[in-house]
RNA sequence: GCGCCCGUAGCUCAGCUGGAUAGAGCAGCGGACUUCUAAUCCGCAGGCCACAGGUUCGAAUCCUGUCGGGCGUACCA
């Protein structure tokens, strides 16, 4: 069996549990959770920990340390540990053995770390949606970290073995579309910039749109006559825009979804669903007293702040009514999980979604299937000035022209993602443009390269990892640099894991960060390759392989390159 | 006013389902290249974790309140 950190962890937690059950019986853990055995937070204090004790000691009435010393005599000797100790006010500790990290270490360095990631998803489905930003213009650094953290989250999943797709969802068919038809209408004209109607668009891509417009139909279109070529083309322009900028960051869809798909049968089954589901025999949709056209969604009734208006008095929906009903269709779809990405702007129109479907659903039923992944709003500066972004006001950093200032996609992926979804963010232009050879990517990626670089003269020598795991490497691995970077190695799928359960890809960086000081550390102070000891070389040359794999398998979960030169 | 998010080193931020001395990058100061890449490493300095209470054996982490900042509070999306 290939040694495994997440099993062994699982494994000493389920040892524990019965250890503790034989001393003082079954009746006295809560459950199996209560026993977990996480990594030490310092090498002083062993590889991993459990603080079982500590839960413990009032329920048994026995102090910590003395329940703690009554586990471990209980648990004997185990497999892959070398030692458990009692310290500090009841912690187990126990360090794992050389054997153990050092036969895991040669599975990842010929297999990668795939292999022990837990299979999370075992095949189950995951659509995330993600961006979904009406197509009225290019997308703007706020879209930016949107986009990346969606695609961040999407190949997380991917790697924890969810089948996932990506999803854009817009709306074509608003009043939203028609401001930018009528917008490019006014450009396509020659017309002044005071004919741009009120919430219209007056960026200039406009302008270059309407000279294309002009030389593919010539000079003779009318509003009147044709606002669904001005309207139509524009949509096509302004999707091709956003595609184009998307992939700038290597990002790609599944599907392009839009509004009119749903229109009208799916939006009017999902009020018929409504309808059906009051409480206390009251319809949640009712008619507007003055107004039999339109149409309220009791969403008071459903917990939430106010009722709102889905329909119109000209019978056209809004905004929340064609959403709820494109997530009844993705809960139809049948997939197993469903991941929201949305900017704090879209908070509570989200919260309205979810409880709209919870009453369609059931709550349960939601809460299992729909995750909503919230992120605050970037704030951006440059020369020291604060950007405030606006598509309409034509006043805005774009996404492309970001990644353009930046110098590389690889940097503004990762200058995203080292934030959590729901910090706000500040976002230093001239920073990331001055620091760029300093720069926390190149940090990680250099570690990437510099083992490449170890592993080309190491070729040049003969020397090579074997195929076989050796049991002999331990020794030559039981230095503590070498030892150090294992235990770091260790750790790896752990966090990853955790990382894809929170859906919180920025753990990833802190994780690349440490793995890439480690390897650092571990540089400056071992010679890796010796033309005179080539078992030892290859001993440490496994080991840098197994790192290598694991910031380039990490990093590619992020979407970032891990170049072998630099 | 109400709802949600945030407040941690000079700056930008990790750490938040409670645990053992609070971390990183940048900026500052001082060291280390005859070496598989110095885009590196080592050291120093820098903190009433916004504030006040509470729960706990134990709180940056959980609860309450206060003060700051962001977003929302549309028959726009």
């Amino acid at each position: 069996m290939i040694p495994d950190p997440s099993r062994m962890r699982d494994g000493l937690a389920r040892m524990i549990a019965e250890a503790v059950d034989r001393i003082w019986g079954p009746e006295v853990l809560e459950d199996d959770q209560q026993a977990e055995v996480a990594s030490s937070s310092n090498p002083e204090f062993g590889d991993l920990s459990c603080q079982v004790a500590m839960q413990l000691a009032r329920k048994v009435r026995t102090g910590p340390v003395e329940v703690a010393r009554r586990i471990v005599e209980e648990l004997g000797p185990v497999p892959g540990v070398s030692s458990f100790t009692v310290d500090g006010p009841g912690f187990i500790n126990i360090t794992l053995s050389g054997s153990f990290l050092a036969s895991y270490c040669h599975s990842l360095a010929v297999s990668g770390l795939g292999p022990h990631l837990p299979d999370l998803g075992a095949g189950r489905t995951a659509l995330v949606e993600f961006v979904s930003s009406n197509p009225t213009g290019p997308l703007t650094v706020g879209h930016c970290r949107q986009a990346v953290l969606g695609d961040a989250i999407s190949r997380l999943l991917g790697a924890m073995g969810w089948k996932v797709s990506r999803e854009y969802y817009y709306n074509d068919g608003g009043r939203q579309m028609e401001l930018l038809g009528r917008s490019l209408e006014v450009r396509y004209r020659g017309g002044e910039e005071s004919d741009i109607p009120e919430g219209g668009y007056r960026g200039n891509y406009l302008s270059g749109w309407a000279e294309d417009l002009r030389s593919e139909y010539g000079d003779g279109l009318e509003w009147e006559s044709d606002r669904d070529t001005f309207v139509s083309y524009a949509e096509k322009r302004a999707m091709d825009m956003i595609r184009s900028d998307l992939e700038l960051l290597g990002i790609g869809y599944d599907r392009f979804f839009t509004e009119s798909e749903l229109i009208p049968e799916a939006v009017d089954r999902t009020i018929h669903m409504l309808k059906r589901t009051g409480t206390f025999g009251e319809s949640l949709v009712y008619s507007d007293p003055g107004s039999s056209n339109k149409l309220w969604l009791r969403f008071t009734e459903l917990g939430r702040p106010q009722d709102r208006v889905i329909r119109r008095e000209d019978g056209s929906y809004t905004y929340r009514m064609p959403d709820i009903a494109y997530h009844v269709d993705k809960f139809r779809r049948g997939y197993d999980l469903l991941v929201d990405v949305f900017g704090s702007d879209h908070l509570d129109t989200s919260r309205d979604v979810v409880a709209a479907l919870e009453a369609i659903f059931g709550a349960d039923e939601v809460r299992r299937r729909l995750r909503v992944v919230i992120h605050q709003f970037v704030t951006l500066l440059c020369g020291g000035e604060r950007i405030k972004m606006s598509t309409r006001s034509g006043e805005y950093v774009t996404l492309s022209r970001l990644v353009e200032d930046v110098g590389s996609a690889d940097v503004t992926r990762y200058l995203f993602l080292t934030r959590r979804a729901e910090a706000h963010m500040d976002f230093d232009l001239d920073l990331a443009r001055r620091e760029s050879s300093e720069n926390p990517v190149y940090y990680v990626q250099y570690a990437h390269a510099r083992i490449s670089g170890i592993l080309r003269t190491a070729e040049d020598a003969g020397v090579n990892v074997p195929e076989e795991y050796d049991p002999r490497m331990e020794d030559i691995l039981s230095g503590v640099h070498e030892r150090e970077l294992m235990r770091l190695l260790e750790s790896i799928p752990v966090e990853t894991a955790a990382a894809a359960e929170s859906l919180e890809p920025h753990r990833l960086t802190e994780i690349l960060a440490s793995l890439a000081t480690g390897f650092h550390r571990f540089y400056q102070h071992v010679r890796v390759v010796d033309g005179d000891r080539p078992f030892e070389s290859s001993s440490r040359l496994m080991l840098c392989r197994a790192c290598m794999r694991c910031i380039a398998d990490l990093l590619g979960i992020l979407g970032v390159n891990a170049p072998r030169r630099m």
